[in-house]
DNA sequence: CGCGCGATTGTA
DNA sequence: ACAATCGCGCGT
């Protein structure tokens, strides 16, 4: 299967969130259909960790086609995708996964399936052997939108994004 | 340095 | 509705 290169990646995250529903995750001898995702963009959402530079959310101010996996509520960890030119802080959070036997909803369940933590993140998923994104079944996808979940702050974005079987 | 809280989830 | 659980990051 066609692997998504840079070019997919350096593109507006709101784009590449739409266009990530129904494309394939690989991670390891695993593979999955993302099934919802949500947008995060530094520059203009206060939603955002990129809002301001932190050494956390430093991964999201560099180049688009890396993994940014960090850790929350002491017990879980969430997959994103690094969007946009350097210096253009983005991210695309996966919150669905359509396995052959499960469907993962929710980005700390994903996580904690795959066995993903943050020794994965800062991963080129352009160029890594085990850890990637290929093009899916699914290719022209439609998809719901809606606000993003358990945030408080830019509740106003409509910047998740559901597939529609 | 200390401390409150979070892009969650399972249980009540 | 709330506890579990801890590293991050803001404020001092």
């Amino acid at each position: 299967m066609l692997r998504l290169d840079n070019s997919f990646y350096n593109r507006h995250v709101v784009d590449v969130a739409k266009n990530l529903l129904g494309k394939t995750l690989v991670f390891g001898k695993v593979k999955g259909i993302i099934t919802e995702t949500e947008a995060y963009r530094g520059a203009d959402d206060e939603a955002s960790h990129a809002f301001s530079w932190t050494p956390r959310s430093s991964i999201m101010f560099g180049p688009p086609g890396y993994s940014y996996i960090y850790f929350i509520y002491g017990m879980y960890h969430c997959l994103n995708i690094v969007t946009e030119e350097k210096n253009s802080p983005s991210a695309v959070l996966i919150r669905g996964l359509k396995l052959p036997d499960i469907h993962l909803n929710g980005p700390g369940k994903i996580c904690k399936y795959l066995g993903i933590t943050r020794e994965h993140n800062g991963i080129n998923l352009v160029t890594d052997n085990n850890f990637y994104l290929t093009e899916g079944i699914i290719n022209s996808a439609t998809y719901t939108s809606t606000a993003r979940i358990g945030i408080k702050k830019a509740i106003d974005k409509q910047w998740r994004f559901l597939i529609n079987f």
